[in-house]
DNA sequence: TTGAAACTAACTAACAGTAGTTAGTTTTTT
DNA sequence: AAAAAACTAACTACTGTTAGTTAGTTTCAA
C-alpha cells in the first residue's frame, strides 16, 4: 500500500468530507470509510476529532496571519494595502479550498480555549486590517466611514467567496481578487452621485 | 400555568439556542431543559426536531420572496429598486435574529425534497436581485460588471450582517441598510480614480 | 347544572441507533 | 526483530423518537 504520510491524507479526506456535511454530521467512522480503513486506525495518526479541526484552523489563520504581515511591511499606499490585503485573503482562501471552507464555517465547534484563543487572533487579524482603512481615511483617499462597519462588510464578501469559488470555474483567484479589489473601491455606481 | 401558546416558546427557546450552539449541536433534551420540560414532552406540540428548522426556513424564506416582490411592484429606478431590496432584505434578517441565522447558517441540515426545495426558492430570489443589477447595467446606471459575481457579493455583505447585528448596539437596521447601500453603490474610493 | 367526553400538556421508561474513543491484538513494512 | 499501522471488540455517552400514562382543564349534551 502507497504510504506518503497518511496522517496528511487523513487530513484531506476528512476536510473534504467536512466541507460537503459539516464537521458534526462528519463521523470518525465515515473518514475511515472514505479511506477504506476503520475508524479506531486514525488513532495511530491523529489525537481526537476535536484536533483535526483544531489544526486546520490554526494553519489557515497562520496563512491569513502571514499574509497581513508581509502587506503591512511592504506597501505604504492605502489603496495598494487594501488591494494587497484582499488579494493576500483571497489567495489563502482559495489555496485550500477545503480547509478554508471548515475553518470559515466550522470554527465555533471548537470548544474552550481553542475556540477561545481563535477568537483573539480573529480579532487581531480585524484589527489589522482595519488599521489600512483608517490610513487610508486620515490620509483623505477613502471615504470616512464607520471602520467597524466597512470592515466586516468587506470581510463577509471576501470571505463567502469559499461558497461559490471552483478552481476549475471562470474565475481564477487573481481574477476575484482584481474585481472584489475595484467593487469594494469604486462600488457599482457608473457615475458616482447616488445620495443617500 | 400560563400558557400563551406554548408551540411559539419551543420555537423561541430552540433557535435561540441553535443561534449559538449549532443545530446539530442542540439536542431536544437541550431545548426542553431551557423551558423546564422533558424532551418527550415538546413532541406533543411540535413533529420533529428537522421540522422546527424547516418551518423556521420557510418563514423567513416567505419573508425575503414577500420583500423583493413588493420592490418590484412598486419601484422602477434601479436604483432605488437596488436600494429598497437592500432595506427589506436587512429589515427580515434584523426582525428575527434568532431565525435569520440559523435560516442563513443551518438549513443544509436539511435533508431531501426539504433542501432542494429550499434552494430552488433561494436560486428564484437570486435571479429577482439579479435583475435588478442587470437593469442597471442596460440603462446604464450601474458599471458592467460580472452580474453573478456582483450578486453574491452583495448578499455576502447583507447576510453577514446576522454575525454582528444586536439589537441593542448603535446602528439601526435602517442605518445599516443605508450604509450598506451607500457602500455597495459607491464604493470606499473618494476621488473615484482606482485604476487595476 | 351536572357528568361524561375530549383535549392539553406534562410525565417516565425505553428503544434503536450513532458518537468518539480505548484496549488489546494481529498484520505489514522496514 | 522492531516499528508502524491496521484490525476487532467493546464502552460509555448521547441521539431523536415512541409508547403508554396521568393530571388538569375545557366542551357540551342531558
Amino acid at each position: 500500500m502507497a504510504r506518503p504520510n497518511r496522517k496528511e491524507e487523513i487530513f484531506k479526506t476528512a476536510l473534504a468530507l467536512m466541507r460537503v456535511h459539516g464537521y458534526r454530521n462528519t463521523s470518525m467512522r465515515d473518514i475511515a470509510g472514505a479511506l477504506n480503513m476503520e475508524a479506531p486506525s486514525l488513532y495511530n495518526h491523529i489525537s481526537s476529532k476535536e484536533d483535526l479541526l483544531w489544526q486546520t484552523c490554526t494553519r489557515i489563520a497562520g496563512a491569513f496571519e502571514k499574509g497581513i504581515a508581509e502587506v503591512n511591511d511592504i506597501y505604504f499606499n492605502p489603496q495598494e494595502k487594501l488591494g494587497m490585503a484582499i488579494r493576500s485573503h483571497i489567495e489563502v482562501l482559495t489555496h485550500d479550498l477545503d480547509a478554508s471552507y471548515v475553518f470559515v464555517h466550522e470554527w465555533r465547534h471548537l470548544q474552550g480555549e481553542l475556540r477561545d484563543a481563535l477568537i483573539v487572533r480573529r480579532d487581531r487579524y480585524e484589527a489589522a486590517f482595519r488599521e489600512i482603512l483608517a490610513q487610508g481615511e486620515s490620509e483623505g483617499v477613502f471615504v470616512d466611514s464607520d471602520n467597524k462597519f466597512a470592515l466586516l462588510t468587506i470581510l463577509s464578501s471576501l470571505n463567502w467567496v469559499v461558497e461559490w469559488y471552483r478552481p476549475d470555474g471562470d474565475m481564477s483567484p487573481s481574477q476575484i481578487a482584481n474585481q472584489l479589489t475595484e467593487f469594494i473601491l469604486n462600488g457599482l455606481n457608473k457615475h458616482h452621485n447616488y445620495v443617500r
